[in-house]
DNA sequence: ACAAAAATATACCAAATGGTATATTATTAA
DNA sequence: TTAATAATATACCATTTGGTATATTTTTGT
């Protein structure tokens, strides 16, 4: 087997740069530190990388890559709408040891860093918002044709409700170093679909 | 009457870049985008401020005050608990066009800037938040006291429950640029507290 | 094993960074 | 009005910033 190098040293430029972006963002990430926790020399990065940008965006990539597919992997157990829903709101009551190793939750952080700031990286973290909120959306909208649910729920503000309660959970679990807020925030949202969305 | 000009140089330079610190964090924000939009030196500046730190230290302090002081007014026009919840709740809908001018949520914002980056900032955003919370849970446990509210609701998670989702939606409506967030978070707190808190 | 190509390291750059010592200007109280 | 004082401007500093040209080393296909 011919072992190859191409794109290696690449991936490992990433993996070790995401939770930095993540945790202290964009403006508060220098190359120096880039390079000191790589281990690797400018003349590494640029080879790999076009620029600071490039490498924050790609973090990104590689972060929200990392947490859809644990979400994937936690919902994908069963075929009822209904029981993906649930399992989604328990898989964030984890979520805060998760993040941890992240450096935080990535579409918090890089949303509020990238506001303003960087309208590319603002895009992306857009674009997988709306892929998520999809997501919730169409297990509410299923729900509903298969009757677990209610029919007359409005599933886009559904999904904007638990993805939006969700993420103020996580930021405020996150700021405070406390659990509770998560606690709190899924008691009420599996409480809310339990016993108002359930049919 | 002898006109002192002490303190005001002081004032105009929190106001001017008070929402530049909130849109575009600590590193983000040099000093040369605080000369610049002052007009002023780098010598007034540090002749009324002993570094950058206390800038932004000062500045945070200064949105929350305006924050805080348009809750109270619109809070404060009655002295039933319910009601005061309700009409924050209202406030916070209408939180997307006065965070524009603020340049975002300073709680959101400096709450993730901060977070593993500056100890002090961190902690007078942990003090505002838990001052907020213990406010909210103050009303809810009046109501409680007053037969407004249910007798075996928990202060505690009420108010957890009641800032959490509302910082959430601040967060989103803002990254997303879309205020149906805002919109569909207090309409489901209306709701929680008219149908289930109430007595 | 070897030459070509790819990846990485070294040494550098101009610009920007936060901050300061000192000169200059405004303001103050007498 | 004037001398003292407070506030601001100017000119500077060392360090760090993101980035690059080029030299060196590694990896690759043969």
């Amino acid at each position: 087997m011919t072992y190859t190098k191409s794109g290696k040293t690449t991936a490992f430029i990433i993996e070790t740069v995401a939770p930095i972006f993540n945790k202290h963002g964009y403006a508060a990430t220098s190359m120096h530190k880039i390079t000191s926790a790589t281990g690797l020399t400018k003349g590494a990065i640029y080879g790999n990388f076009s620029d600071k940008e490039e490498l924050a965006y790609e973090a990104f990539r590689y972060n929200i890559k990392k947490v859809l597919g644990l979400i994937s992997e936690h919902i994908n157990v069963t075929n009822s709408p209904i029981k993906k829903l649930l399992l989604l709101i328990e898989f964030y009551k984890k979520y805060y040891e998760l993040s941890k190793n992240l450096g935080g939750c990535p579409i918090l952080n890089i949303g509020v860093d990238a506001n303003n700031q960087n309208e590319r990286l603002l895009k992306k973290v857009k674009d997988t918002i709306s892929k998520m909120e999809f997501s919730i959306m169409e297990m509410v909208a299923e729900g509903m044709e298969k009757g677990e649910l209610k029919p007359d729920l409005n599933p886009g503000n559904c999904a904007k409700q638990i993805f939006s309660t969700i993420e103020g959970a996580i930021f405020m679990t996150s700021t405070m170093n406390d659990p509770k807020y998560l606690d709190v925030a899924t008691n009420s949202l599996r409480e809310t679909i339990l016993t108002h969305w359930k049919k």
